[in-house]
DNA sequence: ACCTAGAGTTTGAGTCGTCAAACTCATGCG
DNA sequence: CGCATGAGTTTGACGACTCAAACTCTAGGT
């Protein structure tokens, strides 16, 4: 919109990274990973944003998004998850393809098409893997949730949310039943393989390493054993 | 898809200028309007369009798609009105706006989801404007039609298409009760002024210069006068 | 047959986003 | 401490797309 759709991506990244990081500032060299280019592309690119006053960052610091940045990242942020949510409610399209799908026509939606669009979703509050949808006025609430690594043997909780956008995780939790809203309960945990064994309401014994089990965001529910 | 962006813009236009022209040729300096270029743009951009073996053109002579050009034609052309009508039928936007939606939306579009949304539509033959929709084949089946300024006084029609998909144009013709599917009848032709009068079923009168007129197509209806 | 107005082309330059490769900085290991 | 290593930066170049302005061709009217 305001900005190029090479800004857009940008931004988003560099929001995202500062999410994950410790020090809340996102490293050049992460950023270049996360857009696919070389370092010295992300190094120029951000002077251009700092610029523009969209971020903030110092030689050979990290990169830390402006107030202006920010809304603009969650305004992109909130056009790719209802695009999402459109692709798989709407659509019928599987929660592992519409990450890609998303990337693209997220540049390309008006902000008229974006309220029609949540209009018709009935303007919901979570996308597809769980993610938090920003509102239009750019609040932003994150769902309590625990990484499932995290539980104990025994432990019943529910599925609130998927961090890991790669395809192949994502039909690997759908055909283990392992999706947004399942309860599922720990069997079982390997400390020393760095497994977990895992059996959803419903479904059969799934094993996961521990690092992978990082990536789902679970609630842990009141334990009827 | 195959191209960047910029060539699909290119290709629908030459696609569409080809069609309207009698020569069968696109004109550079049409080309250059239509995608809001200056001429030598456009001329440069045609070079790399033939190198692609995408277009014929020989200096200072007509642009013409090649077969391969005209198939990437068809399926920009695809993508577009399908995006237009899941705009008006799902999202509810209104007819004049969903032209500059799609200008955008149809080059974000991937098979995947172009297939999902033509199910989701019901594979539609014709888009809000009546125009016909280009089959995942390439198959194009213009409507049988004709300009509704060649209707005779007193000769009643049914409204199949609007070929021009200017936002003010397609708003009078909405707030007239003029939309596709609609029956009419011309109460009047005053040649002098160039000038037709026209009821369609259900509403009042209104005027509209034959230049206009000559824009919508219709399909005359046997006439129970 | 000419000439000119309009259409089309060429040229030179600029922006955007990118890379490869040379370079600089910060730091933690020895 | 000193310096090697990895992270980040700079530089020069390029491809895609564009414009302005100079130039060239074509066709229609006299
Ligand atoms: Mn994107
Ligand atoms: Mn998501
Ligand atoms: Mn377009
Ligand atoms: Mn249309």
């Amino acid at each position: 919109m305001l900005a190029t759709e090479t800004v857009e991506n940008y931004l988003k990244a560099i929001y995202l990274l500062q999410r994950e990081a410790a020090a809340d500032e996102a490293p050049m060299g992460k950023i270049a990973a996360a857009l696919g280019v070389t370092a010295g592309t992300a190094t120029s690119m951000v002077k251009k944003l700092v610029a523009a006053k969209l971020a903030r960052h110092e030689r050979f610091g990290g990169v830390r998004l402006t107030a202006k940045g920010t809304r603009a990242a969650l305004d992109i942020l909130r056009r790719h998850r209802l695009v999402e949510t459109f692709l798989v409610d709407t659509l019928g399209l599987d929660w592992s393809v519409v990450h890609d799908e998303a990337e693209r026509l997220e540049h390309a939606i008006s902000p008229m098409v974006l309220d029609a669009l949540d209009r018709h979703l009935g303007r919901p509050a979570f996308d597809p893997h769980g993610d938090p949808i920003p509102r239009a006025d750019g609040a932003l609430q994150e769902s309590e949730a625990m990484p499932m690594s995290e539980l104990g043997s025994g432990d019943a909780a529910r599925l609130v949310r998927v961090l890991d956008q790669r395809g192949d995780s994502l039909r690997f939790l759908r055909a283990s039943g392992l999706k947004v809203g399942a309860t599922l309960r720990v069997v079982a945990i390997e400390p020393g393989a760095g497994v977990m064994r895992i059996r959803p309401d419903g479904g059969s014994i799934v094993s996961m390493s521990t690092t992978a089990a990082a990536r789902v965001l679970v609630r842990p529910t009141r334990d009827r054993h």
